[in-house]
DNA sequence: TCTGGGGTCCTAGGACCC
DNA sequence: TCTGGGGTCCTAGGACCC
């Protein structure tokens, strides 16, 4: 919108190479594409046949990297601390008796340094922070507290909640349990039984509203690199796979180099036709970043397939070192 | 005209060891 | 005869998020 203002106010869909009859998704789309059932996930043929006359554009990642880098150093001239989420979220940590009217100023920096606009959600944690920009937008500001968390959120179900998507709420529907309310209430040990010891109890807590306040400007480090591939068309040819792997592994490769970091393992990932995927991986003899040995690796990876189906997507990941 | 790409973290089962 | 208990590491898969 802020390169081409006359998109304002029409239905504008984002993903892929911007050609809807291609292999993709929407990465995101406009309010107006979104009243249509075109949001981020849905199939651009899918997005195509329901808004034909949508205005299709490509992912252009260096300019979302640049307008990102820019409003996170926008949130760093402020006294506060800077937990970068993505390209689009961060958590800043502040203690103050008046949160809206930091807010407030943020959404105007921002808004005068970058002409992007944002929405600002304000809690006691970072979970009620992170639910709090979703009822914030678009670009409004919205606060969540511990008095006010079942009051917003008990009657929600529970996929409602930041890490519980639509698997883990039809396994808690499963249980008896719906809603966050119910989530909150319920016994840690018949959760653990469920979902495992970790996990179990923190669904309980998460439930709950109470959860962690610290916001670390600690620099990411990442554990893995990786690339991945779906193919316009399947490859029917094996031989033809071997040789798209070693495009990734050189591609994984330079990323991994670029890090100054080595690789520790690589793991090669195969969706098949018509969308099952599977995953081997394969360890390097000794932590490594260089391209002949990440290939050795990747092909040793791709021997463990045994089934030679036709491949829709073909990946490769490489773990770095601590 | 089905279903992207780049990530993270956890779990479960098997191997292996004492 | 018929099979302990505790621990770690490795691997593949699952779930979730932006």
């Amino acid at each position: 919108m802020l390169r081409r203002p006359e998109l304002r106010g029409k239905p504008v869909v984002v993903g892929g190479d911007g050609d809807p009859t291609k292999r993709g998704v929407v990465s995101t789309a406009s309010y107006e594409a979104r009243a249509h059932g075109v949001q981020s996930g849905v199939p651009l043929r899918t997005a195509a046949k329901r808004l034909p006359d949508a205005v299709f554009l490509p992912v252009d990642k260096p300019a979302y990297d640049v307008a990102s880098a820019e409003v996170m150093a926008t949130l760093r001239s402020f006294d506060v601390v800077v937990e970068v989420l993505g390209w689009d979220e961060a958590f800043v940590g502040a203690d103050t008796d008046d949160p809206e009217s930091l807010a407030r100023e943020i959404q105007e920096r921002v808004r005068a340094n970058t002409g992007l606009e944002c929405s600002v959600g304000i809690g006691q944690n970072k979970h009620q922070a992170k639910l709090a920009t979703g009822y914030g937008k678009p670009a409004g500001i919205f606060r969540i507290t511990n008095d006010s968390w079942f009051e917003l959120l008990g009657d929600q179900p529970t996929d409602a909640l930041w890490g519980i998507g639509a698997k883990t709420a039809k396994k808690l529907a499963a249980l008896g349990l719906t809603t966050v309310r119910e989530l909150a209430a319920a016994d840690h040990d018949l959760l653990a039984k469920a979902f495992g010891p970790t996990t179990g109890p923190w669904l309980g807590r998460l439930a709950t509203g109470r959860g962690s306040a610290d916001v670390s400007s600690t620099p990411y480090v990442a554990r893995g690199k990786s690339r991945e591939t779906t193919f316009q068309q399947n490859l029917e040819d094996w031989a033809e796979v071997t040789a798209q792997l070693r495009v990734l592994a050189a591609r994984v490769a330079e990323d991994v180099a670029a890090e100054g970091r080595a690789a520790v393992r690589v793991t090669v990932k195969v969706r098949f036709a018509p969308f099952v995927t599977s995953t081997h991986g394969a360890k390097l003899a000794e932590p490594s970043s260089d391209p002949a040995e990440i290939e050795q690796a990747a092909l040793a990876a791709l021997d463990l397939f045994t089934e030679h189906r036709p491949v829709r997507l073909l990946g490769i990941r490489a773990e770095l070192t601590d």
